[in-house]
DNA sequence: ATTAGCACTCAGGAGGAATGAGTGCTAAAA
DNA sequence: TTTTAGCACTCATTCCTCCTGAGTGCTAAT
């Protein structure tokens, strides 16, 4: 977008004010930005000139002019400048991304959490998978006389266990054997590749234990699935209600409704190359999206899995602030994982300060 | 509550027509219940004593009359009859009630965001714990020469794992000797008992193995901590909206905020003694809930521990219809667990009909 | 190219009347 | 003594209309 420097300082004025303010901006406050030096009735001239390149609009005749989707297009590309984080908000951000490490799941949904706190947005966070996990090795623990572990550990190092009661007993040696037949038939199969047939002839070489082998096996693909099943975590939905166009709740309760609905992902939109993406109103897919920006950050969890983080509000957002926040974050949940803070599985031990180098 | 039969049929009356509606309810409506064969005026008599009694309320002089909480308390109390559930909502019920068993966590936040579909009211769910966890066992599982698998069972039978790498190698033979020291030594005893005083004499035990130990202990200090711990899980919140007395921001706004606040169980109401308890607005304690009512149920999980899952919405609810398909989906839920389905850490097959006797 | 000035537009708020649902009370009927 | 018909009264709600003021576009002067 080729402009005049004073067409890109009234812009940058008009949007920066109206991310205050949430009011259209008329040419009288604009006027009166240090640096621009001219009349209101130059601002009019110049304004009418944005609207014509359809980078502001005009909510009725007698008001000022707020920013449309391509003026704030214009602006995080163009105009806005890196804002710089205080001390105390990388104080807060270090805070936060001590995170107790759990689960993956538990760490992405409380990552979450947190962003939407830290930005007062609604966040949603999900983990982009490694779609062809396979089962490594299957452990088979005893515990008593009719009961026993199940212990698999995945090629991307996830380990999930499951204690088992029996109606009969078992002993020692046959676990033993049992064991041998999973690690040896079992393992390097993706989820597909593990057809009833198998089971079946694995079963016939244990002799009687099919029971037990659909156990175990049925066990291992829930993991497998569960892997690969990408859910989206959302934190923050009511701090929506805190800015004012979603005070009516026709505006609201639509998107409220969305981010609350049923946690598959794909609804949400994924950086593509960049690291971070920025996508204001109509560039979003979804259409309970399109009046909203988002702006998503995606980082590294290890093992081929990337981990997305991102924020929804108003087109009017503070473009500088959230991506600043949002990719210091994002930096910093890499750092954690990239440290062996805790790879996908549960792994490793907890960090003294993640954002130490 | 001592009431004639008539008085109790006005107010049945009156609380059922509001509780559809939403709107106050007038003389004339009431007049024509069927059953009831008496003139408006009459009833407008009725009304006045059911408002000194403190069962009625009026928004303003010339509408008609509301229920009040006490009028609610005893229409739960006294006037309600069994909401019979349908032969389409058994079939609901029981489709809900085929959750996908993974971790007891996951499963109390399946159960809450199904209620919470069902019901069309917010919902939350938690596990109410048996307080003094210990660890039972250990077990190490070598995965290569420089990490291993940290597998802990509690005496709940919780199982939790974690890899762990290492930057230097380690023999079988030590982790074999780890094992049973930690074993011996960190066996039976709550978060509290195990102390840095422990870990040290028992690291001096075992030579120069300190950092395992301390690895592997605070590992499992985590589990009895996440156990301990009790988080609520909150579903559906934006159902709200959906209801005529939230169209308004000033009453949605904080209520949404409390039920999305920081996951910290205790704020919410827990069943004493019965299996299911009505809490109708000022019976609540907490400030948030004041003009909310809340429905909520327990059932069993097994070992000790209880399942707590309820929902929230205007003091104008469904009484009938919530307390029929909340208790029939806790009982659902108990027996799910009680067949084996799922306990407390992640044990059992997964049922084929978890409501089948 | 810029600016002062002026007529014009229009959302939002204030005030006021009309509407109608619903009440309480009284006096008559059962 | 209880019930009912009738009537005057109340008051939230809706729908006008008018007014105000912020902000514009245009024109003519600088």
């Amino acid at each position: 977008m080729d402009l005049t420097e004073r067409k890109k300082k009234i812009l940058r004025a008009i949007i920066e004010n109206y991310i205050q303010t949430a009011e259209p901006v008329g040419s009288k406050v604009v006027a009166a930005t240090p640096g621009l030096n001219v009349s209101s009735a130059t601002i009019r001239n110049e304004m009418a000139d944005l609207e014509a390149l359809g980078l502001l609009e005009q909510p009725h005749t007698s008001a000022g002019r707020i920013p449309s989707p391509g003026g704030y297009r214009v602006y995080v590309n163009e105009l806005m400048e890196d804002y710089r984080l205080s001390v105390q908000e990388t104080q807060r951000l270090n805070e936060a991304l001590h995170l107790k490490m759990r689960e993956l799941d538990q760490v992405i949904d409380q990552a979450g959490r947190v962003i939407s706190q830290l930005t007062r947005y609604p966040a949603f966070a999900l983990a982009s998978g490694s779609s062809r996990v396979t089962i490594q090795r299957f452990d088979l623990l005893m515990v008593s006389s009719d009961s026993f572990i199940i212990v698999v550990m995945t090629d991307t190092n996830v380990v999930r266990n499951r204690l088992v009661r029996l109606p009969s007993d078992l002993s020692e040696a046959q676990l033993q054997l049992l064991d041998t037949l999973l690690n040896t038939t079992f393992t390097g199969l993706t989820l597909d590749e593990i057809t009833p047939e198998l089971m079946r002839v694995a079963s016939h070489a244990a002799g009687e234990a099919y029971g037990l082998i659909s156990l175990v096996v049925s066990f291992a693909m829930d993991v497998l699935e569960s892997l690969e099943q990408r859910t989206v975590h959302t934190a923050g939905i009511a701090s929506l209600l805190a800015h004012p166009e979603y005070r009516s709740l026709d505006r609201a309760a639509p998107l409220m409704s969305y981010l609350s609905e049923d946690q598959d992902a794909g609804r949400f939109p994924v950086p593509q190359g960049d690291p971070m993406e920025i996508l204001i109103g109509p560039e979003n897919v979804a259409d309970a999206l399109k009046d909203t920006s988002v702006v998503v950050a995606s980082y590294d969890i290890g093992d081929g899995m990337r981990g997305v983080i991102g924020v929804v509000g108003p087109t009017r957002m503070d473009y500088a602030k959230i991506t600043a926040r949002l990719s210091y974050f994002a930096a910093g949940l890499s750092r954690l994982f990239e440290q062996g803070g805790l790879p996908p599985g549960d792994e490793g031990e907890e960090p003294d300060d993640p954002l130490r180098r």
